[in-house]
DNA sequence: GGACTGTCTCGACGTCTGTCGAATCAGACA
DNA sequence: TGTCTGATTCGACAGACGTCGAGACAGTCC
């Protein structure tokens, strides 16, 4: 998602081609788990943050929580990289912003 | 929507009862159709659009569109209003305000 | 009132999604 | 090599979603 796009969406119409490429972005974000996976790899300390300490944080299986980072990764919101035993992951902050930056409207005139 | 929200994901862990609330609102964001009717309203010169502007913008039947923006009026993005014949939308650029800060990534340090 | 137009609701359909348990893969370490 | 642990993939299932056609509702105008 090398975005030709980000002029506020009310700035103008966005196009149907970068709706298509967008929307699959805030559709990774429309569930409330991955909503605060996201949270979590991107507030982490060090930057990252490993699989083994999203799992325990919430109810659910690890193939769960695996396919939710899935969703996450292909959807370009974070990167994966394995280390020894464990994977990592990584906010992409570009992407974010290009997000934030989509949604931003002018103060009220 | 009254979110209580709002300091940036990055920031700290979204807390679940948060996320339970803006993720539906990334999650009417997830469908191009939508994505692009939102941008429509929200980019509407006089701050509103007839629906009557919005169906034959897009290759859809008009119960499609219907349905869309019901769940665009449900996740709180937008207001709808009838006058007469016509139905206006509107959008809350409060909520739109909300999602970008909550995507909102501190610069590259 | 009756006919017409614009919008929404309803019911149905195929597809996609979130979840799980079982099986598999990748490294570490005896 | 064999075994153990962490993470992913696979297969299945119930429920949600996007779309449509048919019908209902709201206003306007004759």
């Amino acid at each position: 998602m090398d975005v030709s796009c980000c002029l506020p969406l009310a700035e103008r119409r966005v196009p149907a081609e970068a709706a298509a490429v967008l929307a699959p972005a805030f559709k990774a974000l429309g569930d409330p788990v991955r909503l605060q996976l996201l949270s979590m790899i991107a507030s982490a300390e060090s930057g990252e943050i490993c699989v083994c300490d999203l799992t325990p944080a919430f109810d659910l299986t690890g193939p769960t929580i695996s396919h939710h980072l899935r969703t996450l990764r292909e959807a370009g919101l974070v990167d994966a990289e394995r280390r020894g035993t464990w994977v990592y992951y990584r906010a992409r902050t570009g992407i974010l912003r290009q997000l934030a930056a989509l949604l931003t409207v002018a103060p009220a005139t």
